[in-house]
DNA sequence: ATAGGGTTAG
């Protein structure tokens, strides 16, 4: 039945027991048989009872060598038992020739494994989930996906063991349409979606970002495990609807599941993608009341989510209380001063990381590089690009280069920006051009806007944030004609400008706005108060700075428009809806607008609060008519 | 005969 006949011996043979001929292995395969058998452990008999009939019989008993392969302690140890089954033609027992695909398969002798089941003439679905499996198992998806296939086109039936692992296979690839696939087979071959079956789709829909039809599979799941409540929570928050986590969060407890630690370092990930301050404080207060562990990851993820709630001061408390960090933490604390305009305080850090005996990678780099472009440190920064390879063998990659275009952009010195992205020898992405691009607003420089211009469109560019840059500095410069093209351009291509949005947290409740938004129960109010705020503002000399609408309106209704940007109805609720003199947390999703920026500095001036501003870069603090970015941003 | 979830930049 087996092809495999003399398997034994080859695996004898790489078991390094050195026999070529039969002849030659039989007195070993004995010997084989006694310490296997002794290592065993069977404790089936006594001593007396050990006579060389009994071992005999016990070699031909199947269940001798699926007890042998349990006991086994490594690769060399199955491969004997192999050859002593081989030999005793015990191969053909289908769930002894199961067991050892499953054993190879364990000790990630894939070769082996399949080498064994590709010979076996019969297979039943343990064999199929054994193989497909084990390839999962060492990543091996493009075997595990082939394997399934056969299994399909032998007119096999897949089982609910088998499935998880190849919906797991297509999670990993987040290969969606893999996944759907065998979705459809559960149906098509009558499955029941198991627990199992079940858990393994929610997760492969969630990280394909499918979060919808993850969470349709969830609700129908009879027993909803704390991991899966994990995987859920997570894929929300990965999918941008981070407050749908938070409530997850809340029915999950609701429900009786207690959460891990795995589960809070998700948590605290949601809460830093939302941003927002209260809940911060109210998970952090759970992690100590629960007493738990601050360990590297969840400490790490702690530091992150203070930082992008935007009180870096917190962070660096988490970041000073964990006992042991890893480069992560350093470079989760570097990059948290980066984005709040502490590029000093981010360059002081690195030192200190480096003499506790922690070396950088490409992404503490980055983080620094960030920092100087945010500071305006612009030597500093120049000076770590240029010596990243020699001093701490990180080649600098786009994400580098980027960096450095910024942090050159941003002080005007755009040919050299330009030098350096020609001197590029990697492949170029969008982010590259688009930081030119954004430098080139900054700088209002038309000509160079173009050059990017022509390279993000030939790279078909997606991000409608690129074109609307672009039009706005066609706009800018009068070019109405080109603007009108660029709009052309992004319905041709199904692009459309994302919409702006700021929300803001009152009462443990978020409160979101777009333009000109009416819909807010206090609305009226909003728009009084921002009334009688542009009337103080116009005492103290401010003039709306229509230069960024992009528009080809008449200058009033530019006013208008400005007039009622998110973030200035968000900033308007919060001074009517909190106590006066409490700093005012406000995100936004796109870049704040210079008119806004202003807006902000003087009323931080005029009503005597800080505000504190998260956009889609970075925070701005506003106190006492300044911010912190010092208007280079 | 089955598992699975977690941290940093952009």
């Amino acid at each position: 039945m087996f092809k495999l006949r003399d398997r034994g011996l080859i695996a004898l043979r790489n078991g390094k027991l050195g026999c070529c001929s039969a002849h030659s292995v039989i007195p070993i395969v004995e010997s084989v048989i006694e310490t296997q058998f002794r290592q065993t452990s069977l404790n089936l008999h006594n001593r007396e009872e050990e006579s060389s009939k009994f071992h005999f019989l016990q070699r031909l008993n199947p269940k001798f060598y699926i007890s042998a392969l349990v006991n086994c302690r490594n690769l060399t140890q199955v491969r004997q038992v192999h050859a002593q089954a081989s030999v005793h033609g015990m191969l053909q027992n289908i769930i002894v020739a199961n067991k050892l695909v499953y054993f190879y398969s364990y000790y990630r002798a894939l070769d082996d494994a399949y080498g064994l089941f590709d010979g076996m003439c019969v297979r039943d679905s343990v064999s199929w989930s054994v193989m497909v499996g084990g390839f999962a198992k060492v990543g091996d998806y493009m075997n595990c996906f082939g394997t399934f296939r056969e299994l399909i086109r032998c007119g096999a039936r897949p089982d609910n063991y088998t499935l998880p692992f190849v919906i797991r296979a297509c999670r990993d690839l987040k290969n969606l349409q893999m996944g759907r696939l065998i979705h459809h087979i559960v149906y098509k071959f009558g499955l029941d979606l198991d627990h199992f079956v079940c858990a393994a789709l929610v997760d492969m829909y969630a990280k394909c970002r499918e979060i919808e039809d993850a969470r349709f599979l969830f609700d129908k799941m009879l027993e909803r495990d704390l991991v899966t409540w994990t995987v859920m929570i997570g894929g929300y928050a990965e999918c941008g609807k981070a407050n749908e986590s938070l409530v997850l969060f809340d029915k999950m407890r609701e429900e009786g599941v207690v959460p891990d630690k795995v589960a809070m370092v998700t948590v605290v990930f949601a809460c830093a993608k939302l941003g927002a301050m209260h809940k911060a404080r109210i998970i952090d207060d759970y992690i100590q009341r629960k007493k738990f562990q601050l360990d590297v990851i969840l400490g790490t993820a702690m530091i992150d989510m203070y930082a992008k709630c935007g009180c870096v001061e917190s962070a660096r408390e988490i970041f000073d209380r964990m006992e042991e960090k890893n480069v992560i933490s350093w470079s989760a604390m570097i990059a948290a001063y980066g984005y709040h305009g502490q590029g000093r305080k981010a360059l002081d850090l690195f030192p200190v990381m480096l003499s506790s005996g922690m070396l950088p990678d490409k992404i503490t780099l980055a983080s620094l590089l960030y920092a100087c472009s945010h500071a305006g440190l612009v030597d500093e920064g120049l000076r770590f690009f240029f010596s990243m390879w020699e001093d701490y063998s990180v080649g600098p990659d786009v994400k580098h280069y980027t960096c450095v275009v910024d942090l050159l952009g941003r002080a005007g010195r755009l040919d050299e920006a330009l030098k350096l992205i020609k001197s590029v020898t990697i492949e170029k992405d969008e982010g590259l051009w688009g930081a030119f691009l954004g430098a080139c607003r900054t700088h209002k420089d038309v000509v160079l806007a173009e050059k990017a211009a022509t390279s993000l469109l030939e790279l078909q560019s997606q991000n409608p944030g690129h074109y609307v840059l672009l039009s706005n500095i066609y706009a800018n410069a009068g070019r109405w004609e080109d603007v009108a093209k660029i709009r052309d351009l992004m319905s041709q291509r199904r692009l459309k400008k994302t919409p702006g949005w700021t929300w803001i947290e009152v009462d443990n409740k978020s409160h979101q706005f777009s333009v000109g938004d009416t819909t807010h129960p206090r609305s009226k109010e909003i728009y009084e108060m921002l009334k009688s705020l542009s009337n103080k503002l116009e005492l103290v000399g401010y003039v709306p700075d229509t230069n960024f609408v992009l528009h080809d309106v008449d200058e009033e209704l530019k006013i208008g428009i400005l007039y009622a940007h998110s973030e200035k109805l968000a900033i308007a609720f919060g001074l009517i809806a909190t106590p006066e003199h409490t700093p005012i947390r406000i995100i936004k999703n796109l870049r704040v607008c210079g008119d806004c920026h202003t807006f902000c500095k003087l009323v931080s001036e005029i009503a005597g609060r800080v505000i504190i501003v998260r956009d889609a870069n970075r925070f701005h603090h506003f106190k006492e008519g300044a911010c912190s970015c010092g208007d280079y941003w």
